[in-house]
DNA sequence: GTGGTCTAGACCACC
DNA sequence: GTGGTCTAGACCACC
């Protein structure tokens, strides 16, 4: 069986205040973190990638690099970068983004005037949607 | 007493791919929708918001004119715009917003790998946090 | 009195195989290890290291960039780049430095066929040759 | 017992400021004062030695005629190169070679702070590790 | 003036 | 093909 590169499937916004490098190291990082990305499988190529996003290698380069000092990827050079699963810290920084997310998303809320117990019961009632259709959706 | 005028907040990203004057829009928006501003107060002059946002009035005057059709806000000519609350649609965009950020925030946690029950204890911690200290910081 | 800018003395060579940045790299963090640049110095611009050296102004750039990584400088964005003392890391940098100066001339030496107890020999001689004239050379 | 030819295994430099040519004559040299090619050796041929090195046959045949005007080797035409040893002008190449290589170490050495004192103290402390293990290394 | 980002493209070694 | 280095130069924000 051939070894599959796979696709990273997020875009990039080039008119935003955050830089293009900082959007495509969200979004490698992030494929790493939730496991979309495995141990040892190879990142798509510098070129690759920036061919698909539209911008230059040299921008992907950056990126790749500072996630290797980072430790999220390592490189071969002449043969391409791959991915080092550090459970860890993996696990830390899953965890932190959740932490970040669960908190943009009630500072939103609370701005609309809703309550931690409004949210909950949101997510409480989609739950119950979920228990009639599809039921265990995130087993993979 | 004097009647002041409340000051607008949000912030505009020029190099977003998302409209100038569309950025603009939702934020006055939300900013009924949220209960910031209230029936009767004056909103920020067209002048006035254009200068802080440091975009052109023309701008503003067009996301005015488009409230003011919307049924959110109302002119006075010669004096200014004026908040008009209709308590029906305000509700109904605010729970349209709602829904809206809380399914953004359940697809981002999910890629995580969270579960909706990890989303509701985060928040459940998060309640009990705010127990302790300054208990009811939402009602101003 | 006006805050002067240390002028770095290091050279590079264009054409080795040790990459021109690793050699700039070698050059600024000797300048801080030996304690030439001080806590809080600025150090001499990109544009201007660059003009000197006769490297494209990247090239010191990216040196920078990992020089602040590693701890070595920081930079004030539209002010430029400043020397960070962690006493600590110079030590131990200082200490490997030393240690591997010692161990490349000891091979060296070794390779001419002298011993360890020629070179300490060498050593004192060029140590009594000292007492003579200049004495007390390393103070400053 | 069949004569062997001692191969020569340093490097070359392409890229280097000092010619390829230089580099490959020090390293010859080297390899007559250090007494790893004795008196009456056959140096590796100019073929050979330039297939080692990756470099024009004719770059290693200015270096041997060099090497033997200076009167390090000589040549037996139609057989190949010799290694001439004259005591007297070796043991003066290897002094001055070890008088530039301890100049040059110390002058890094005082750079980052260290005495004639403490670079005695670091090569008896190395003297006394082998000391412990295996002794008499550089025998051979 | 300063650093920060990005594109464009060359040339290299290694495969 | 792959990554790594380097130059050239543009444009930006901040001072």
């Amino acid at each position: 069986m051939k070894k599959e590169i796979k696709i990273l499937h997020f875009t990039v916004e080039a008119k935003s205040a955050v830089p293009v490098y900082e959007q495509v190291k969200q979004g490698v990082k992030l494929a790493v973190i939730s496991g979309y990305l495995e141990q040892g499988d190879q990142v798509m190529s510098i070129r690759e990638l920036a061919a698909r996003l539209k911008i230059h290698p040299n921008t992907i380069a950056k990126v790749y690099y500072q996630l290797e000092v980072e430790g999220f990827i390592f490189s071969k050079p002449g043969t391409g970068y791959f991915v080092k699963v550090d459970h860890r810290k993996i696990q830390k920084e899953k965890q932190e983004l959740f932490k970040k997310v669960t908190r943009d998303y009630v500072s939103k809320a609370m701005d609309l005037g809703y309550s931690l117990a409004d949210m909950i019961a949101e997510l409480q009632s989609m739950d119950s949607e979920n228990m009639a259709g599809k039921t265990k959706k995130r087993e993979k």
